[in-house]
DNA sequence: TAGCGTCCTCTTGGATCCAAATTCATTTCA
DNA sequence: TGAAATGAATTTGGATCCAAGAGGACGCTA
């Protein structure tokens, strides 16, 4: 039952924080550890437990958890708490449909200005997937190969975007990869948009693309509307 | 030289704040004065002056500065200060590419969902364009107009990207108008636009869009490459 | 007189203290 | 016995106090 009694006992703390950046190190802290899925997503975060861990006052932690909040990573709540925000959950049609618009229009910018160093990263990343069994580093992979794809897509607010949607992703996939059954991402998906993609070939890239992405919110879905999706959330 | 000695002048606190909310009042106050542009970007904000202006200690200033710079609305540099957050400026062509992509989107997903109401308030704005003089008033709607073409989408974060591109670029407008030497916005753009909206021309309506915003781009592009701006920033 | 170094002040960051609000448990009444 | 009300404990929000860093002014020296 209290197998995990305190999802805080995941955040290390070295050693002493150099005082005068306190803030930044805990908001840092938190917001890998929230991204990561170690703290699940529900979980209520006590300033003073927060405090005590990272051996500082309330004050600093406050900050933090108002900067993470106003990032939408936790709802702060008046005399209530902080926590931990929903995932993608119900709107997750809306999430992937703005993805694909998103990626698409990377993808489109990024494949002329792609060079040989790129696709090798990307294949790189793709034979890493194939023997990686940790869930929170095949998240990373999977990010990692996305955005190689998409790097030199010459707007960086654009990219900025669609990484927001794909570190959301990677923190989705971290909490539910394993419960959803599937050790593995979809790999041919991968190789198939890397040889359009060397191919320069846009749209049939952007093709790919749109059929990787919509599979993805179909296994979502039907995860989310399982039974097993549910068991979960009432497990807190 | 001292015209405007103090932009915080701007801001008028009616009464004493009911003190268990004073930092989201001082949030939004805040908010939406750096977007109306009473406070110019680069303008330094000083916690102590803030918590006299609203009675309270800089206590609950602080956190609302830490908010209002987690939404990139301002820059804090330790030590140093709080200072306005820049405008568009260097980036105006890849803001401008990403709203295309945005708003062309949400325009093709609102259009088939949109009554006569919506069409009606559309040309209410129009309409409302004509006669208004307030550079501010202009900026609002603008963006009134454009939301309303959009509203009907079905993608709610689709829908708050799009407003965050329209917030910024009326906090642009309300800046540099006057400046710019254009009174009103191109107002046959906006009927040509609703025109096609309302005939359901989904490729049309695009189209236009798409050709208002580069034209966009384009003038604030050559304003900004213009001595004239340049003056706005040197004399801070 | 120009350049450099030191000191002082201004401003922010952190700690501690106090108040307000919410929640939960216990008790009492119907 | 159940439900509502009241109280205590927990937790957050605000105020005040203290420390640390950055910038500027002043003075000293070459």
């Amino acid at each position: 039952m209290t197998q995990k009694p305190n999802p805080l006992n995941s955040i290390k703390v070295n050693g002493p924080i150099p005082a005068h950046l306190a803030r930044s190190v805990i908001e840092e802290t938190l917001r890998s550890a929230i991204l990561d899925g170690r703290i699940p997503c529900g979980t209520a975060l006590r300033q003073q437990d927060l405090a005590d861990l990272f051996g500082v006052s309330r004050m600093p932690v406050r900050e933090a958890l108002r900067q993470l909040e106003a990032q939408a990573l936790l709802n702060v709540i008046a005399h209530k708490g902080a926590v931990v925000a929903p995932l993608v959950q119900g709107d997750a049609v809306e999430t992937y449909a703005l993805r694909i618009l998103l990626e698409s229009e990377a993808l489109r910018l990024s494949i002329p200005l792609l060079d040989k160093e790129d696709f090798e990263q990307a294949a790189r990343h793709i034979d890493d997937l194939e023997t990686e069994n940790n869930y929170t580093e095949i998240g990373r992979l999977n990010r990692l190969f996305h955005m190689a794809l998409y790097c030199k897509a010459p707007n960086q607010r654009l990219l900025r975007l669609v990484e927001d949607g794909l570190n959301e992703e990677e923190r989705f996939l971290r909490f539910n990869l394993e419960a959803m059954g599937l050790g593995k991402l979809s790999q041919e998906d991968h190789r198939a948009l890397l040889l359009a993609v060397e191919d320069r070939d846009v749209e049939r890239s952007v093709k790919l693309l749109e059929h990787h992405l919509n599979r993805g919110v179909e296994v979502i879905t039907r995860y989310l509307n399982s039974p097993d999706a549910l068991n979960k959330k009432t497990s807190k």
